[in-house]
DNA sequence: CTAAACTTTCAATAAATTTTGAAAGTTTAG
DNA sequence: CTAAACTTTCAAAATTTATTGAAAGTTTAG
């Protein structure tokens, strides 16, 4: 297979999985551009490839920096802006469990906490619920305890002392 | 807080956590009314309680049936079909894995490793690509073992020797 | 069998999300 | 300063995804 064809076919690939995971298309596949590009590229070298507007590479662009895995990078003698995605494949890992943790995962949390606590019927029916919201907070709650590890540990604790735990 | 206004704010707090992970609205608010309903619930208790079709209720309880999560029940003297889900939060967390590691990742994989292998160049480009190819698929695959694992674990498992690795 | 009770389907419609592109804003070279 | 180069914004348009509801299909009671 051609590289240039097979970059493509990554690119979509990597887009209709960030679909399904609930992340723009659009944003994945300027991510997936990135990550594959050799040299930092520009608003006119990611519309040029992908097909899309100004206004939407300014946008996803802006959202990959603010989610902290790509960076602006000054190329000398241009004016305009580069853009680089880091390489590093466990540093974006840990930094997109980290994002969506904060945004998603800790929000739902507190909200299971209060209801718990703010049911103050002490029925059946409200001990039930009191129970299922507990529960649901601990499954969470221990999921959200093995990616905050995941996120403080470096990937050779992942990929060795865990892979041997797998097999165990 | 009235247990019913509890129930509702969970409902919907559920539906919008599952919007942010690419699961239907609609499909998590049925499956969350299901999980705090104290009795099984029959499509017309739904729809009644969601604000919803009778199509719509179809389809997604259908999608629910489909992953596991929901099953039917029969109730004596009863001609409609009554549903429950499975009120171990923990089985639901496994099914919910199971199912999109299935359906999502491992597919992704499978297309990884292709371009891998497909990609016959050899030069400075191609081998950079290969070699991000290979970290990309590494990582997934760390992760799918993780979610291998808990899933065939079970709860103890989770909450006992891996709370303690956590905190090691 | 027949009709009522119930479930399923799916084309049309609605809602939500994403994208565009032109105008406004900003920065920098000269 | 001024104009060109570049970036950002955001209302309107396009696209994607979800929902409706009526018709078709299925099951069961009698």
């Amino acid at each position: 297979m051609e590289l240039e064809a097979a970059k493509l076919k990554y690119i979509q690939t990597w887009g209709s999985l960030a679909t399904s995971w609930g992340i723009n298309k659009t944003m994945a596949q300027v991510h997936a551009l990135l990550l594959v590009a050799v040299e930092p590229l520009s608003a006119d070298a990611i519309m040029e490839t992908l097909k899309i507007s100004r206004g939407n590479v300014n946008m996803n662009v802006r959202a990959l920096i603010d989610w902290g895995i790509v960076k602006k990078e000054f190329v000398p003698g241009e004016r305009k802006e580069f853009f680089v995605a880091d390489k590093d494949i466990w540093e974006l890992f840990k930094q997109v469990t980290k994002e969506r943790k904060r945004r998603e995962i800790e929000p739902v949390l507190k909200v299971l906490d209060e209801l718990q606590n703010d049911v103050t019927a002490t029925t059946e029916e409200a001990q039930q619920f009191k129970a299922l919201m507990k529960d649901l907070s601990s499954v969470t709650n221990t999921v959200n305890g093995i990616l905050e590890k995941a996120i403080k540990a470096d990937e050779h604790w992942l990929l060795s002392s865990f892979t041997k735990m797998i097999k165990k």
